[in-house]
DNA sequence: AGTACGTCCTGATCGC
DNA sequence: TGCGATCAGGACGTAC
């Protein structure tokens, strides 16, 4: 379930952690199909020997650019939590966590964990991050995502508008949970035609998107810290209910859930009503 | 091109 | 109580 604000407090963790300036020993792959590009064998080979420079976000898609001896193509470690993926940095004596999939040995005697029970994460190992990333749309939490754009991503597009944000492409980072978030703080119900919004909604959209990220990594960051040497667990940084029959917590009516493109989707009759209407 | 659905995965939960 | 069926969903492939 990680999405953008989890991937954004993993960072966060990795870089609280160490990360940077740490050098890769070694590379444990568990489950090769993980593996995206290049090869096991040559990602492998890649990331050992390689020097964490930072730790980046696009996306749900962690970057770690890495420094080989000062070659000219320094590659570029990509991971993407999947469903279920986590990460850890522990010392190499502390115990296998269960569902490790993966293990990358540093040079302090520590070893980066890649978690993941449903085996949905991914590894690339690439010269430019461009050429995996290059489909995705603006970045919520930067300048660029302005309702201009997304009315423009959204134009002529007759698909429910719950599915088109869960479409990378249109703003990276949303997955299930923070759409139906979004869509429940601008007031417009999960089911509506993209293209029959009005300005004014898409720009409420707009706002409600950047308001659900930040309040959710805003109580990650801050529990995060809380919780160090650990990553936060549980956490509900939502405030749409995600239980059928549940009062919506704005007008009490029961929240109600329906699927949309198969997704389990929540949302409050009253407050999302299926015709547009402005919120208060 | 846009839209919808199946697929990959396995732990947790549901229903008989 | 036990066990098989169902659910969960990020991203991609396939089909219409």
């Amino acid at each position: 379930m990680p999405e953008l604000p989890e991937v954004e407090n993993t960072r966060r963790y990795l870089l609280q952690a160490g990360l940077p300036g740490r050098t890769f020993t070694d590379v444990q792959i568990g489950w090769v199909r993980s593996v995206k590009r290049p090869s096991v064998e040559e990602f492998v080979l890649g990331v050992m020997g390689g020097q964490v420079q930072d730790v980046q976000r696009r996306g749900k898609y962690i970057l770690v650019p890495l420094s080989k001896d000062g070659q000219p193509d320094d590659p570029t470690l990509i991971l993407h939590l999947g469903m279920t993926g986590g990460l850890r940095i522990h010392p190499r004596s502390r115990p296998l966590p269960p569902m490790l999939r993966h293990s990358f040995a540093l040079d302090d005697g520590s070893e980066l964990r890649f978690l993941d029970p449903r085996k949905f994460g991914h590894l690339w190992l690439v010269a430019d991050p461009r050429n995996v990333l290059s489909l995705l749309g603006p970045e919520p939490l930067d300048d660029e995502f302005t309702a201009e754009k997304l009315a423009q991503a959204l134009a002529g597009r007759n698909a429910p508008i719950k599915a088109l944000l869960l479409e990378q492409s249109i703003v990276a980072g949303l997955g299930n949970l923070y759409a139906d978030e979004s869509l429940y703080l601008a007031g417009i119900h999960p089911m509506r035609p993209a293209a029959g919004l009005s300005v004014g909604e898409i720009s409420r959209l707009r706002d409600s998107i950047i308001n659900a990220l930040t309040t959710a990594v805003a109580q990650y960051d801050q529990s995060r810290i809380e919780a160090w040497p650990e990553p936060p667990f549980a956490l509900s940084p939502w405030t749409i209910p995600r239980r059928s029959g549940e009062p919506c917590p704005r007008c009490g009516t029961p929240v109600e859930l329906i699927r949309v493109r198969g997704r389990s989707t929540y949302f409050c009759p009253q407050c999302q009503l299926p015709g547009g209407r402005l919120v208060p």
